[in-house]
DNA sequence: TATGAATGAGCCTTCATTCAT
DNA sequence: AATGAATGAAGGCTCATTCAT
């Protein structure tokens, strides 16, 4: 389409940034991720997403080699989205390791609470993937905690934190983040995102800091928020 | 559990108590959630069903009215499950409201343990449900965590938990039982089911115990089990 | 049931005149009929025949071959009421050969009335029977309009009517009457069944009366009842 | 119809006129009234229609939603037929209304008899369609009658007819029109298209003939062709 | 590159029929 | 004579995938 046009580049930076064939997988992954969030991958059918896109059925299969693909590329997408957002939170929250726990805490439950669909993916349709696809999704799940382990460690290394098992406690952090999507339509009606966030940082912070550490923190370690 | 019946000839009854229609119900339940688990209600074909079964087709229709039901009814026995061994757990563990609490969270994990895909359906099928079906199951799993806020209500009351928000420590801690079955497959690299118990009731109790009554629990509170 | 009964038989007539077998004939038959006139054949499992009848399916396939033979059964029964009732309203009708086509009409119209919905049967099933039910349905269909053809040769021979192709009017005289049945939901806004019936016979006594009899039934011819 | 175009080239034509989904439109429909007319509907599966037009089953949810609206299809696609064929039969028939009728009644036989199985699914299918088809049907029923009752009413304002109510005479020849498709296996042993029409429009003529008219029509009244 | 008509395997569901009791 | 649980073939329909244009 765009490339019809005669008048002087009218976005040659875009033009330069994407190729044509990196913004048509955006478009497709975009009108693919918003279907099956909605409904679920299964319920999805390559003409919705191919409606739902404005191409053709057949253009998907030049992009993806089928809907497993499709799938996987979505789940991807969104894994990607947390490997680029918590990161940055923690770089942002400063020195003090408890600060930057809480504050990678905080970016967690963000993302989650801006993808409560796409987070839920994850846990919905890896069966509906090959093994391989599977395997993938595994690791970079993995990955994605690798900034919270990161941060675990900093605090017991720096006498801020009791020493316990990384792996286990940042996944626990990590089920606390998406339980406000998973149980969104129970919490809604008692607490708003807000409420979750510091409560939860509340009771974290209560497991995880050194007694001598506490008084420090006595804001951020009020239970009832 | 009927096991456990001392009278004589504990097979007869067994064979007795249970209508043709009630082994049939179970047989179809029992061959259904087997599939389900392993593949996604979705990837299940009634056809499936009915050969794991060693019934055919048709049969599944006079006691489920279709695929959606199958589901729901696969679901709710999960859920009965629960609600037969927690509060039979807590009972056995004695007066002390934190061994109650201990013993709770203990028999959560055991019956995802015992259930470990099941478990999952819950969270990944909703979708699959029909908005009736839905409601049935959400009221069966709020119900499903009476017994845990029970628990956590007594230990606020005789002063040994801190005053915690007990709707949203509850759920932290079933979400910390699920855990086990949803990255089941990472942990068992690294940990028996035992660790995974030990240490997240370690983490649980250093969250909600009152300072005072530390000394009292030392053994469960090693973080490192 | 009644068999059992040891006290003195309620209806010895009624349990002679009718086997036990009949009556389960007659039972099913009912059953069938009332369904299969509402929804149509094809539309009427054998298990809801069953149910409507108040017995199990295998039951009738002790009295019926199958569907097939169901719905055969079924129609004949209807056609048989036809059979009855004609007759005996020609020979109430008396002597005059006019009087007793009148009559002979409106018999007809009167047992289309009564099973409206069966009339349709004929028409709408005779595709679902196999060539011998069909045959012998066709045979049916012409001996009913047997009274018909015969009160029409009658007029003839007397004078009293035009010289007609009795086939073609006698069938005729039928059409009109199982129009009744078809546009029943058209004709039921702007007229009764007299209205029908009487419009109908005035219609058909013009187009067959001889015209030097015409007078003897001013009555009967006025076009508009 | 296209034969009697007389430019050049009639073929390339007709091609370029129909789309290609306009052909497909037809082509199924004709499968579909091909079986049905045969074998009734509800006895005709989708894999049949399909087989019968060369096809896939899929295709034909592309053009028709489903089974009821193909049979739908079908069932208007044969009454469009009366709509067009009957208006031009009057037309050509000149001024006189007492041969406008004739010809009207004759236009309505033709085309039953050009869909003498089709004629036939009308009565008989009616059951087999949704609520909102069978509105539709009745309407275009309704209206499939006009131009007979618009040529009676004709004959009766200019004194040729009697004074009949025009919607049931209207009904009794469309009656009498589809007696030659519904019993034609019993007509066509003793007479021809041609015998049945004449002397059907004999007795119409006989019954709604102004006296005074009679003269005029000798041989059209002829009994018995 | 892009289209979308066409395919057909496979799914859920129904129901005529059988048979052990 | 009567039951009704069980069967399984067949039907309507969907949708991932292909391919001629």
């Amino acid at each position: 389409m765009s490339s019809v046009t005669p008048s002087i580049a009218p976005d040659p930076d875009e033009e330069a940034r994407l190729t044509r064939a990196q913004r048509r997988s955006e478009q497709l992954l975009g009108a693919a991720a918003r279907l099956m969030e909605r409904d679920g991958s299964q319920a999805v059918s390559m003409q919705a997403v191919a409606a739902e896109a404005g191409v053709s059925v057949g253009l998907i299969y030049r992009y993806f080699g089928g809907k497993d693909e499709l799938l996987l590329a979505v789940i991807i997408d969104v894994l990607d989205a947390f490997a680029r957002r918590v990161p940055q939170a923690v770089e942002a929250a400063g020195e003090d390791p408890v600060q930057r726990l809480v504050s990678a805490f905080r970016a967690y439950c963000e993302v989650i609470d801006d993808h409560r669909h796409a987070a839920v993916l994850t846990y919905r349709e890896s069966k509906s993937l090959t093994e391989a696809g599977r395997a993938r999704i595994k690791d970079l799940e993995v990955a994605t905690s690798d900034p919270l382990r990161a941060v675990l460690r900093e605090g017991i290394g720096s006498g801020d934190l009791l020493d316990v098992e990384v792996d286990l406690v940042s996944y626990d952090l990590l089920l606390m983040a998406h339980g406000w999507a998973l149980k969104h339509w129970y919490f809604e009606r008692s607490m708003t995102f807000e409420d979750y966030v510091s409560r939860q940082t509340a009771l974290m912070l209560n497991a995880l800091l050194q007694p001598r550490r506490r008084r420090s923190y006595r804001r951020l370690l009020d239970l009832t928020a």
